[in-house]
DNA sequence: TACAACGTTTACGTTAACGTAAACTTGATC
DNA sequence: GATCAAGTTTACGTTAACGTAAACGTTGTA
């Protein structure tokens, strides 16, 4: 196998993931692996993909929602227009991921919270 | 209607959704509002319930997820071996949550990126 | 050459989290 | 008393994100 290529399940086992989950990427046309005959082969830039997707998908994002933020980053915004409606995406996600941030925030509170009376619950029962 | 108690519609409003995502998470079994007549009055407790389910949901945690979460606060957790237990799954949440946040200062980073090509982009366009 | 590991396509099944529609009750208001 | 808004139950429909199974091709190896 060339370097700098994965088969399926080698990107499977890594991610921690199905191969069925990486062919129905495909599927949704999240990435596009070339083929060997007929076994896929993937390269870096879609290794890559998929594991933005996993981390979009960690933070209850859903598939499509992942390849739009994936593909702010290639370049076929070419006039203003685009690239403005660029920027105010941009700035929506990133309102989205904040809020996230500050729910994640107070619920680790809470779990110190919590792990503060389990610890004081179990003193009182040394 | 008493003080200190909503109706249905209240609550989906303030929260935006519909009644029937309310009526859904009692056939869940995630809310147990009291009945006047036929009608369904939710108390604090309930409202603060539903929070924090919908918080649940907008960092990507089901249901159930968040439930578990929230009766971690409830204090069923008598003797030793339920309270060691619980530190162990406030650990893995904990666990969990930080990665999300990780995965999240990642994507905000990105985003910035993004933002920063965008605007020199706008500057060769001016 | 046989078989085991890895891959492929096709297709139906499954679960969560609601949406949507129909048909009904109840209390307030005109 | 008719109508209207808000509520109710019951039940079937929908979408996303895969799971699972069947039936088949390809390739290294014992």
């Amino acid at each position: 196998m060339a370097t700098g290529t994965y088969s399926i399940s080698e990107l499977a086992e890594e991610f921690g993931v199905t191969t069925r989950t990486i062919r129905f990427y495909e599927e949704k046309g999240l990435v596009h692996p070339r083929r060997e005959g007929q076994k896929r082969l993937y390269s870096a830039a879609d290794r890559v993909r998929i594991k933005l997707i996993l981390r979009g998908k960690r933070i209850g994002m859903s598939l499509q929602e992942s390849v739009e933020v994936i593909d702010m980053y290639d370049p076929e915004h070419n006039n203003r227009d685009q690239l403005h409606a660029l920027i105010c995406t941009v700035a929506d996600k990133r309102a989205r991921l904040l809020r996230q941030k500050q729910d994640i925030e107070e619920m680790l509170a809470g779990l110190d919270e919590v792990q503060a009376l389990c610890e004081r619950g179990l003193e009182g029962k040394q």
